[in-house]
DNA sequence: TGATTAAAAGACATCCGCATCTTTTATGGC
DNA sequence: GCCATAAAAGATGCGGATGTCTTTTAATCA
C-alpha cells in the first residue's frame, strides 16, 4: 500500500545499518540482504541510489560496505520516498484527470487532499533516527520478520 | 496516487453513466469513452468487471449499453476499488514485513494505521450518489478534462 | 605490483498494469 | 431466419517494477 517494494527495501536497509552503526564496521550487501531476507542484487541496486543520493556512504574493496554519513539519521522519510519512488506520485487524481486541482476540483478532490496532507506531514516530519527508539534487538529482528 | 487507472476510469464511467440517466437511455462504451478520452477497449474490459460485481447492468446488441440498476447509485466506493484493485493492498506493510500487526507492528505500523483507517472510512461511507451533487453541466466538462 | 574483496554497473528474465486489435456472443429489427 | 449492432471474450504488445546473473571498477593488503 502507498509505495514500492524498493522504499520498503531501502528503509530497512538503512536502519539495518543505523542499527549496527555502533559496531564502528561497513556493512555489506549480502549481510543486510540475508539477515532482511531480501533478494541481494535487486537489494544492491536500491542501495546504490541512496548512496548516489547522499544518504549513504560505501566503500569498494575489502573491509568495504555501508555506512551512515553524517545526514543519514535526520533524512525524512518523504527523501527516501523521492529517490525510490518519485514525489509525481502526490500530484496524481484518483480519477485521473490531468485538471484536477484546487480551482478545478473532481468530486474526490478535497477528502484525498486531506489524506494526502496528513500523510506528507509526517512522512516530511520523520526521519531515520526517530524510527530508532524501540529496543534495538527487538527491533532487528522484527525487520527480518518475513 | 493509491489506486490504479481502472479504479479511476471505472469511476467515472459510472458518474457518466449516472448523470445521463433521466435520458432513460443505454450508454455504449464508445460514447463514455470518447467523453471522457479514455481508451475505449481497455475501459470496456474494465466496465466488464463492474457489471460482472453487479453494480451496473448490460445489454448487447442495437439500442444496447451500459446502464443503471438498483444498487449503482448506493454502492461505496470501497466496492469499487474491490472490483478494480482488490483489498489486498491494505494489509501491506510500508516496510515490506509480512508479520506487521498490532501485536508487532514495524515502527511505522501505528501512523501508517492512523492514514489508512481514515481513508477506508472515507471509502466506506461515500457512495457513487454522494458524488453527484455538483453542477452537472460542470460535472460532466470535468470527468473529460484530461 | 598482484591478489582479493566488495560495490557499481550492465545484461537479461519475469510479471503485471495498461493498452490495442480481433473474434465471438447476444440482442433487436426486418 | 437474416442482418446489423454492441458487449463479451480472447490474443497480443508495451513498459515499468521486480528479480537474477555476470562483468567491471575500486579499495585493501601482502
Amino acid at each position: 500500500m502507498f509505495f514500492s517494494k524498493s522504499f520498503g527495501y531501502a528503509l530497512r536497509g538503512i536502519l539495518y545499518i543505523a542499527l549496527l552503526q555502533d559496531e564502528q564496521r561497513k556493512i555489506q550487501i549480502d549481510e543486510i540482504a540475508q539477515k532482511l531476507s531480501v533478494p541481494r542484487h535487486f537489494l544492491g541496486k536500491i542501495m546504490q541510489g541512496v548512496v548516489k543520493a547522499g544518504l549513504l556512504q560505501s566503500t569498494k574493496g575489502p573491509y568495504g560496505g555501508f555506512s551512515m554519513n553524517e545526514t543519514t539519521l535526520t533524512t525524512p522519510l518523504i527523501k527516501l520516498v523521492e529517490i525510490t519512488d518519485g514525489l509525481d506520485q502526490f500530484n496524481i487524481c484518483v480519477l485521473q484527470l490531468r485538471n484536477c486541482n484546487a480551482v478545478n476540483p473532481c468530486p474526490l478532490h478535497q477528502e484525498m487532499e486531506g489524506i494526502k496532507t496528513k500523510l506528507l506531514l509526517m512522512f516530511n516530519q520523520t526521519t531515520i533516527v526517530d524510527l530508532l527508539n524501540d529496543n534495538k534487538k527487538v527491533f532487528i529482528k522484527s525487520l527480518a520478520t518475513q
